[in-house]
DNA sequence: TATGAATGATGTATGACAAATTACTTGAAT
DNA sequence: ATTCAAGTAATTTGTCATACATCATTCATA
């Protein structure tokens, strides 16, 4: 056990422990969502480090939307938005999209979107049936040749779906998945043959089963 | 239609341009995963700025994950891991914890492992059987004090079945719902009468549905 | 080859000023 | 005397400049 020689090279910078002093201060509820924090001088004063330090921590806490910075007004904590937690997602779909990314996302729509419609239905009111059907028929009467139009309608039917699930996390799973649709527009739309087709009748099933 | 008077007040900091811009040039390529970016002295010049408001740039951009700082040695265009994409998704959740949240979890699971389940049936190989199955032997003798090694005898028996899938979306999507369960261990275990055996039972579901 | 100095990179500290917001003071009208 | 408004002062964050510390790499030298 040569732990002794481990471990030594990964000291955190000085505003890097700020920053996590910060966050677990928040994490813990030491610092509540809306309350203002102390301004940069007295926080510099308290922690003992300089501006610089300081703000750098805060400049990483606000990227990851922790905090909201006003300027000549003041720092306040901020709740996380769902928008903002699933940016990073977003992006690391982004950077990583490629032709075999796209199977497999259709893949994984296939399989989840079935289940999805079985909960939906336990919890649907009568609205979002109106909503899924006029989208249907709205996307069924498109012309093929809008396919920004189409691609929304596509969109919205399923975004439509999660919604009426009335679970949150459903939503946030696969929303990064359904926010890749407009990208991958170009190689559904032209490139396969009958794929309008195949979309109105998989949308088809899916009101079918959010009905019953 | 007052369009005039609105979109003001919301011009970015000096600091948020320069992130953007770089945001932007790694989201189109520019700027290679893994190449050295220039040094703070050149950007400075080339961008014209202060090397506060650069650093400051850079420090959110590195917050998020798209660059990775070293000091002494440089700055480089780091690709997004799936660990640092889902930092910020695990917090959300962190921050919304709740029993409501507990409970649409585990919702989530119910539906969405079985289908899982069966995508990796068609793509397991004997060695994943292997390691179900040992899991399964190792839940079942666990003593039941021990919650530590029970949860993450459970935690590793589902990584194992989203990994037989080769899909790596699916590993992405599920395992932030995952993760949550450590959190829930005080929730789920001791709380529910008899949940032990249900989760054995299913554990045991899922296995044959995998084998199938 | 191995040691250590020199160089170059990022990290921190300090002081100054710019820009935006907030708080306060002052003044006039009722 | 009270109320409201405008203008001013104070406060707070944003940017710039400079200096030095700390870590990593390079290179010269023994």
């Amino acid at each position: 056990m040569d732990d002794i020689f481990q471990n030594i090279g990964n000291k955190l910078t000085l505003s890097q422990r700020i920053e996590r002093t910060l966050e677990n201060a928040i994490r813990e509820k030491k610092l509540v969502v809306g309350s203002k924090l102390p301004t940069e001088r007295e926080m510099c004063e308290s922690f003992g480090v300089s501006r610089t330090a300081l703000r750098e921590a805060l400049r990483r806490l606000s990227a990851r939307g922790l905090v909201t910075i006003q300027k000549g007004s003041g720092m306040y904590v901020s709740a996380i938005n769902i928008e903002d937690a699933m940016d990073t997602l977003n992006l690391y779909y982004d950077l990583k999209f490629d032709k075999n990314l796209l199977s497999q996302i259709i893949e994984v729509r296939y399989i989840f979107e079935p289940e999805i419609a079985k909960l939906a239905a336990m919890n649907r009111t009568k609205k979002d049936l109106d909503i899924l059907s006029r989208n249907l028929v709205k996307f069924e009467k498109c012309n093929p040749d809008n396919t920004q139009l189409e691609a929304d309608l596509d969109n919205n039917f399923h975004l439509a779906i999660t919604k009426a699930t009335l679970n949150p996390i459903v939503q946030i799973t696969m929303e990064p998945i359904f926010s890749l649709l407009p990208r991958m527009r170009n190689y559904i739309y032209g490139n396969i043959e009958g794929e309008k087709a195949h979309t109105i009748k998989f949308h088809k099933d899916l009101l079918e089963a959010v009905r019953k």
